[in-house]
DNA sequence: GTCTATAAATGGATAGAC
DNA sequence: GTCTATCCATTTATAGAC
């Protein structure tokens, strides 16, 4: 691999254990083993790193989801499997979702990055309305007049809930889902494993 | 007012707009008409201005809650209230919730503030637990087996939704809130205001 | 592509005079 | 309580040699 998709691939880290602003040149030059004006010659600014981060965390959310949504399974396992992915990620590995740690840093990034964003989340909201629709349709999910507003429910539960077990424990981000499972399916059961 | 005091003040401000690591000594003195090193004399380390916050938050929050707790109210309307507070705290007057706010910085934030921090959200999800409780006991909303699962439910879907709506604008705040409403109180209606 | 060297700015913090 | 002066570390960024 190449010394610029290795500095893309340990910013990727780094931006979902610190934040953007939560690391520097010099922690990229240490890890890699070249200088800072290395670094400079392959991203000069680190708003041009940040937008290759936006484009890392597309392919990155792309290949998720396309993972996700493999034929045959029902709606709900297609929540099921982004929510696993999740646990994994986060409450594993400790990583922050890379959306999420791009959102920590909103009021100081550029103006691209913040539209790249925009980008992301379009496409992550879209993916999570599509299922929702399709879960209503066919009688999986409630009847939902707005797919739209049960998927940002859903992301925003999620990733709050991802933010807090960092804080109170793995069990509130279990209990929150397993909330959002009933009311979304109108079950009092479980769902099985 | 004394100065110890001014600097709390405008810290809030300051907290709410970037963060808690958005904003400098430089800042507060410039805008005090002070030196930095005058402020430091009130506040020695950042991380002592940091708890001073923690506690105006506390102050800050306590009295919200208490207001939105009005005897004779609805469950429902003591929701509503809080929901009303986080308009015009966010989408009117452009600040961020504080607890957010800390959020933000929580991979850089020391000991004591990580603590006071998480007694902010106790604080928070209590309340929000024992509305979701007595509304669920008394007929208003749905039968809940789990009230702080759903607390969870909506404080994380208010403060995400009022995070993506400084990027997707404001509808999609009152959309996910609408929706939730209706998982929660189960009618088709839309509520009366 | 990588290096040395350096610039310019910022942020947190302290000593000591008034 | 406030000031001047200063320190030290960090971060982004550039010039120019190899």
């Amino acid at each position: 691999m190449n010394t610029k998709q290795q500095i893309v691939e340990l910013s990727a880290d780094l931006l979902r254990e610190h934040g953007f602003h939560g690391f520097s040149y010099l922690d990229l030059s240490r890890a890699l083993g070249i200088t800072k004006a290395s670094v400079h010659h392959h991203y000069p600014k680190k708003d041009d790193l940040g937008l290759a981060l936006c484009e890392w965390t597309h392919d990155w959310l792309s290949q998720g989801l396309e993972h996700f949504d493999t034929k045959g399974t029902s709606n709900w396992n297609k929540l099921e499997r982004y929510l696993q992915a999740a646990i994994k990620h986060t409450l594993t590995d400790h990583k922050m979702c890379p959306i999420s740690a791009l959102y920590s840093d909103l009021n100081k990034l550029s103006e691209p990055m913040t539209l790249a964003l925009k980008s992301l989340d379009d496409l992550e909201l879209g993916w999570v309305t599509k299922v929702m629709t399709e879960g209503g349709q066919n009688g999986e999910f409630i009847a939902q007049e707005d797919s739209k507003a049960m998927a940002a429910l859903f992301i925003f539960s999620c990733k709050g809930a991802l933010y807090y077990a960092r804080l109170h424990g793995q069990d509130l981000f279990h209990q929150t889902m397993k909330q959002f499972e009933h009311l979304l399916r109108q079950t009092g059961e479980n769902h099985e494993h």
